[in-house]
DNA sequence: CTGAAAGCGCTTACAG
DNA sequence: CTGAAAGCGCTTACAG
């Protein structure tokens, strides 16, 4: 059932019927009335891929991910993140096409997704997915990243956050603290650590610096980002000879699996340890003892995004460059040296 | 930049690029090596859309949704049901569209979404969607909906799992039980009850039937589906002059909610009353009282629901309908009458 | 193994 | 106000 099919059972020709969906003042209102008519009849509504092939544009915004769908949505990260973006596309009709990388390989991804432009999540190391997005021409914004010059991005300042979480536990007194990270992937042999991880790094190194400590003196545990891996992390730093007194992880997730460590250890949270959370995810504020963490502003980066995209779509040719703040939630997981 | 250029550029025939890239088997390797130099070279890839018109196919997956994309997305329901779709896709090496309303019509956003098949998801009441995809001839399959015959669905046992939740707690002796319901939207007066809702109301009137109650002698409160409401429906509920010993809410969210203003009122879970979610989602075992809940396969629905539509999509015919069961959680927000 | 041609289904200047 | 024609960029029988 195509524009020819209903041109000829309604006696027009094929502009005709194009007109009637896209641009009524071209045509009597008769007419147009007659073809949608004969239209709605014979069942026909243009083909939405030749209509994109004419037109060169989608009404679709990507998201190249990083990981594989359900991993993607098993993480309350990017349900958030998806929150603020899908306020954009809400705002400009537009659907949301989630890309998650093809045979393991982002690069792979991009030249099958018919969209009008990119927003690209947690590219730690660019193994010439810019390049490609530029070569082709699609508009594209990076989240999360090391965003080169002239790239639209948009960050958070994770360094800030981390620096002032670790200075909380110092200014408590502690100074056996212990980190549990997410694990860095396989590019950190090649490339050391990248985008907010080593951000954050740096920010603990910084605090501690400032209190004559050094990373090489604390105990580091790098594991999966899950609930599990923090808790086995957790305990298994408790074995230590002179087990920490404060636990910095870089997630909520990993924090909430330490809590739930110390509780099987009988450990007092937080007049025996101290544990801090990153990213300030929903379950921070339900698990007990309520987590002190680093809130990201998650939706407005998804937001900031969008609207960095639609503008780059619009063919606005600056490169904003954005980094939103952390703030530091003291709840209750956190406490004096005891 | 077109398979024109790279032609030229390498001195073949545009038939040539094109074999280069889909079916090496056709030409010289080292025609193709070349071809695939000059490509790079030049910075060239296929079209996706021009190829999706071509071969009839988009390699991605559409959702249709029933709400914004922000809605859509703060709903915990959905993040496990995309897990589930996920999965699917992962397998297939196939994008999932996100397909919101557009311009508060699902049947509006189908002629825009280049998809292969749509899953669509609670179509309560049907104006045209499942014509219009029949008509123009795109594979679909329905999620917690009232399923028409002849085409595929998936559904869980929402009768089974009310029924037994209401009948857990007459069991426990109470009989003054007030129903938390989430909002049935504006359809309700023109259709009454569709849906998972209706089935889930069926299923408390079969409860309360064996005990020779009926749904009329209970008070009932219908509210927007967010903890807020479900904050003050208990709150509400608890002022009438013979407050409820029970409380069955028809989402978790709701039951968190209602736990929150009885905290607040200082009234004893489950010394005082008794509440009840729908979902297990994951915060039915983090709030305290751990909540007593009906669990519903989430993720599975959303296996199943690609499955059908892979299957759908391949061309088989058959429509498979399925219904998973659900299973009653009890956990420590239900008890004895006092 | 390669090239010219048709066709996927649509939109849009352009001429009438 | 309408119609014939070109073109969006690709793929794929078909003839050589």
């Amino acid at each position: 059932m195509t524009s020819k099919d209903v041109a000829a059972a309604a006696g027009v020709s094929r502009s005709a019927v194009s007109f009637a969906f896209n641009d009524p003042a071209k045509i009597a209102d008769s007419t147009r009335q007659r073809i949608l008519a004969v239209a709605k009849e014979l069942g026909y509504t243009p083909n939405p891929v030749a209509r994109m092939l004419q037109q060169g544009r989608t009404r679709s915004l990507g998201v190249l991910l990083p990981q594989d769908l359900p991993q993607i949505m098993e993480n309350p990260y990017y349900s958030q993140f998806f929150v603020g973006l899908g306020q954009v596309c809400h705002r400009e009709g537009l659907t949301l096409l989630l890309t998650p990388p093809l045979r393991n390989s982002m690069l792979k991804a991009i030249p099958y997704a018919a969209v009008d432009g990119f927003v690209v999540c947690g590219l730690e190391v660019d193994r010439g997915e810019v390049a490609e997005l530029r070569r082709r021409g699609i508009p594209f914004v990076l989240v999360d990243s090391d965003p080169p010059e002239g790239v639209p991005s948009v960050d958070v300042d994770d360094q800030a956050g981390a620096r002032e979480v670790v200075q909380h536990l110092l200014d408590l007194g502690h100074r056996r603290i212990a980190v549990i990270s997410f694990d860095p992937g396989p590019d950190k042999e090649a490339y050391g650590y990248r985008g907010p991880l080593a951000r954050r790094m740096a920010g603990i190194r910084e605090a501690l610096a400032g209190a004559g400590l050094a990373m090489d003196d604390l105990p580091l545990i790098e594991v999966p980002c899950t609930r599990e891996d923090g808790y086995h992390a957790a305990k298994n730093l408790m074995l230590l000879d002179e087990p920490p007194t404060a636990l910095v992880t870089l997630s909520d997730i990993l924090a909430v699996g330490a809590i739930d460590a110390m509780h099987d250890l009988g450990i007092d949270i937080p007049g025996q340890i101290s544990i801090t959370g990153f990213d300030d995810q929903p379950e921070a504020a339900w698990v007990r003892p309520r987590l002190t963490t680093v809130r990201q502003p998650i939706i407005a980066k998804g937001r900031v995004a969008g609207d960095f995209l639609i503008s780059a779509i619009r063919g606005e040719t600056q490169h904003p460059h954005q980094v939103l703040h952390t703030v530091l939630i003291i709840r209750e997981s956190t406490g004096p040296i005891r």
